[in-house]
DNA sequence: TGACATATATAGGCGACCGATATATAATCC
DNA sequence: GGATTATATATCGGTCGCCTATATATGTCA
């Protein structure tokens, strides 16, 4: 089942989805493409091209740590742990989210603020 | 009461709230601007540069149409009709959004799909 | 006269995200 | 043995959404 989103709306909100992933536990990139994908049923498939640099940033600011560690097989893992700036910044974007996302709510369903309509 | 959104998770809607806001009636540019920002409770800063450049777009892809009309005073206002296609494809788009929230929320609020956790 | 609100318009730029591509390792299949 | 696929990380170049800054013209009010 692919309900593949159009990309102009997917915009701006992978940092705090990627973080939400993080405060979970910690993860390396290729888990949480796939968990991303599950958790929210098929919708979103973030791809290498954008994880990989998008981590790299977080870890710039200081939002993400970083660490190696040997997998079973295969190529050594780069697990991502959430700092404390971390989580003080996701719960920020989390407010942000749900701010926007109520206004986008009463713009369609037309509910006007005290304004009887 | 200034509650501005972080840009970088405003991106990707605006068309969709513009084409939203004709749906109740025809509609000039300046107005549109105006409204958004009260049915979104002060939210939603839709700015000048965003907006004009945006109504052109929509209506190259024939989503909306445009005719002047003279006002009581000032300069002449350009109105702006949502076609039929217009509708079309706000209905779609509103849908797009409702999938895309809604994943949003299974990944911040942690709901599993089936699976148990 | 000059500031401000109304009203539309474009150029230039920034940043988010993706496609393409590259890399290395291991398992599976023929 | 060779080809393909899955795992796993990484970068470059480009597209696109939105904004800042700027320009324009008109009317009002101090």
């Amino acid at each position: 089942m692919k309900r593949e989103i159009d990309r102009s709306l997917v915009s701006g909100s992978m940092a705090m989805l990627v973080m939400k992933l993080l405060e979970g536990g910690d993860k390396y990139g290729y888990e949480m493409t796939e968990e991303l994908r599950r958790r929210s049923d098929d919708t979103f498939h973030l791809k290498a091209g954008t994880l990989y640099p998008l981590l790299h940033s977080l870890e710039e600011k200081g939002l993400v740590e970083a660490y190696e560690r040997e997998a079973a097989a295969g190529k050594p893992r780069r697990y991502y742990h959430l700092t404390g700036r971390g989580r003080l910044a996701l719960s920020e974007k989390e407010e942000t989210w749900e701010a926007y996302s109520r206004a986008v709510y009463r713009v369609l369903k037309g509910v006007e603020c005290s304004a009887g309509a």
